[in-house]
DNA sequence: GGGGTAAGTAATCGATCGATTACTTACAAA
DNA sequence: TTTGTAAGTAATCGATCGATTACTTACCCC
């Protein structure tokens, strides 16, 4: 298989290690028995541990980044935030998404991680003011919203939807259109890496 | 000292330094070098590192709700929230504390942490409805603006703060009230622990 | 078909970490 | 004074992890 292949397989991969485990509890042997390939080769291909990881980060602000561009075309306004909201609930098919970005912020005091974290997290609140033409307003409260779309995607609280009211009604406030279009792609509290 | 004591004291110590590492980049020894004791009496206090994670979270919570309950006598409505908002973001002052529920949140998938990470999660919630008396849309709005002060905190981006005009407008529309106030208190990039 | 190169692994090493054990010190009660 | 107990540490052990080295395999090109 050509590098460049390998190289994706082992980022999306690495990207669903990095999210149940977190950055300190994610081995570079983890990855590469998810990958199937040895661990050495995961290592020679990214250099180091913290390498792998910020490749994983540039690759899930790159999809995040190119979702969102695809959701701008249309009417714009409520419409075009609520299509862009859409899109990034839908982005839980991309295992591990939501958690390896906000497992990033969370690096924010690492003296390597922390710089590309907040870079990233400042490119896409730009995106949605000058490409997507949100007011700062609106722009605080879809990313706000996205924050705890990211909580609810990390805490694994779909596995109980449906066995709690109180857990419903926060899924169907939190999510911008009906829930049970996602329930069944959500990471369930049994799901390892 | 008394063992109560000095277990608070640890407990303290011990949130800055998950804050800043996360729970896998947390070493025992790290806490117990903060705090000033011997690695082995920390385990001994605790058990085990998980365990002290656990009451780490369990602190974190109880001052949290606290701090909520004290904010909510008084009108209610509107100016409840706002009051609740600045409370919370006053939390700042409890180094760590806003970071180490977040990284509790992120861990939803492990095994023994991700159930208590969950019914927190789900106490405060319930907080928020039953004896603030939010509506359940209210109660959606604030968390999440709870989760993207709780980004903000952890991302550093405060370093930032009157270097770039985005990051300004962002903290301006993220804060319940004029950031200056906070300035100050946030955690700086070259803090660690 | 032989030489070069890309893909990939087995074996292993040094460092680190969580946990255990055995020990010491301070002090209050009898 | 002695005895019991709570507070705390030094030393160390087994396991794990990131990284390195040396090696093998497969395939393309002249």
């Amino acid at each position: 298989m050509p590098a460049a292949e390998r190289r994706e397989l082992i980022l999306r991969d690495a990207t669903a290690v990095f999210a149940s485990n977190g950055y300190g509890g994610t081995t570079t042997d983890l990855v590469a028995k998810a990958a199937g390939v040895s661990q050495p080769y995961v290592v020679r291909m990214f250099g180091t541990k913290e390498k792998l990881f910020l490749a994983v980060l540039e690759r899930a602000e790159r999809i995040l980044a190119e979702t969102f561009r695809a959701a701008i075309p249309g009417p714009d306004g409520h419409e075009r935030r609520e299509r862009m909201g859409m899109a990034y609930v839908g982005l839980i098919a991309e295992r591990g998404l939501h958690q390896v970005l906000m497992q990033a912020f969370l690096l924010g005091g690492d003296p390597v991680v922390g710089p590309e974290a907040r870079a990233s997290f400042l490119r896409i609140w730009r995106l949605t003011i000058d490409e997507a033409g949100m007011s700062e307003e609106d722009a605080r409260s879809f990313i706000a919203n996205g924050m705890l779309i990211n909580t609810l995607v990390a805490l694994r609280l779909g596995d109980a939807y449906g066995a709690d009211p109180d857990i419903d009604a926060m899924f169907t406030v939190a999510f911008p259109c009906s829930f049970d279009v996602f329930k069944d792609s959500l990471p369930t509290a049994a799901e390892r890496y």
